[in-house]
DNA sequence: GTCTATATTTCGATAGAC
DNA sequence: GTCTATCGAAATATAGAC
């Protein structure tokens, strides 16, 4: 009767049914179906992954999802939530920033942060890339909108700080997608090479991208 | 009874109706229904958008698009050749080089090519991103299937060249990503600037990421 | 918590008139 | 080339037994 919340009632706000002590308890149903949905997402496409092909590699029926689950769209709208939960915290310092410039000057350590969780969770920001439009139409929903219009415009005022100039700004997005680059969509082209050497050097592309030249004048 | 090989009948592979001189014609229903679907592609995805919804905005009915295309596939694939058509050629001449060192020169002009193509055919650009696994399904398609993997082979045929380091080839990975990220998916983040000074930007930001270092020894 | 139905809706695709 | 009408095949979601 500890920490069961999970299994209180189906479908209920937060869940998180981690034992108390750091113990790996066996996997909650709940958590099994939304890592069996996060594979198939990425392998076929939210859409095009229907409540039935998700029973069917976890064994059982389209039906018991709808215990755990009001609809399909909270599963997509959970997994969500768990990647921006990676990014939130580091973001939310930096925005917190006064200066545009101790933003940008920590901007590098954010990326090198953000690295790391991309390799980590290599499969979550793969599913969210490959969703775009499904994750669009959650917008409808009131706790996802919350969530991300916040997120966004955290990203927002960093990217805009006017104090920051045009060209290292451009740079800081740039920064973004050459992360994005070989480390999710590329993925096929460096095989054999251990994801922690990529990451290296990936982390060394960005610190050079980073450092603003004089501009030529 | 010039160049109409497009009224010609329904559905029948290649048609480009352009006027023998360089006269912009009135556009074909068929391309009309190009431009109205890749709208629809980028803002609700492919598999949100209905037939229905498309010859609404063309204010047409369901079936008439029939006549223009045999399945509903068949228009994203149509889009899909456009995009490949675009870098086919920088890339079939980049892969021809023989020495990987060759290939590593001309990476960067190739990527200064392919800004230029992002910036002109952002809304293709954005449709592909956007639907990356309606895209993928195409792979059972033939005529996709033949393009599809040679532009592949391509890629991975440079990117793998053995004369090239490997530092040197995830940042010419990452460079592709770095290109996508400000000039695509955050356009919205630098509002009021115009996307040529922004283009300039980034091809700043490309060189130097592309200026490999000495390795720290 | 999971099952067997079944209700409901939407969409792709076809038939055939004009 | 475009229309109306309709078929058939999914898929989401619900009802109710166990």
């Amino acid at each position: 009767m500890a920490n069961q919340r999970a299994t209180a009632g189906p479908h209920r706000g937060v869940y998180k049914a981690e034992s108390p002590d750091g113990v790996t308890a066996p996997a909650s149903t709940r958590e099994r179906i939304l890592d069996i949905a996060m594979e198939l997402f990425v392998e076929q496409g939210y859409d095009k992954t229907s409540l039935r092909d998700i029973a069917e590699r976890l064994g059982t029926t389209k039906a018991a999802l709808y215990y755990h689950f009001e609809r399909k769209q909270d599963i997509l709208l959970e997994l969500h939530l768990r990647l921006h939960a990676l990014g939130r915290e580091a973001l939310e310092e930096l925005a917190r920033l006064e200066s545009g410039q101790d933003r940008a000057d920590a901007w590098p350590a954010l990326v090198d942060h953000f690295i790391d969780e991309v390799v980590e969770n290599r499969q979550l920001v793969l599913m969210h890339q490959r969703n775009h439009n499904a994750l669009a139409e959650l917008g409808n929903n009131e706790r996802h909108r919350a969530e991300n219009d916040d997120i966004e415009q955290l990203f927002r005022r960093v990217l805009n700080s006017p104090a920051i100039p045009l060209e290292q700004r451009v740079r800081m997005a740039c920064s973004l997608g050459a992360v994005i680059g070989p480390l999710v969509a590329g993925d096929e082209f460096f095989p054999g090479v251990p994801r922690p050497e990529l990451a290296e050097l990936v982390r060394g592309a960005v610190r050079d991208l980073l450092r603003t030249r004089k501009p030529r004048s």
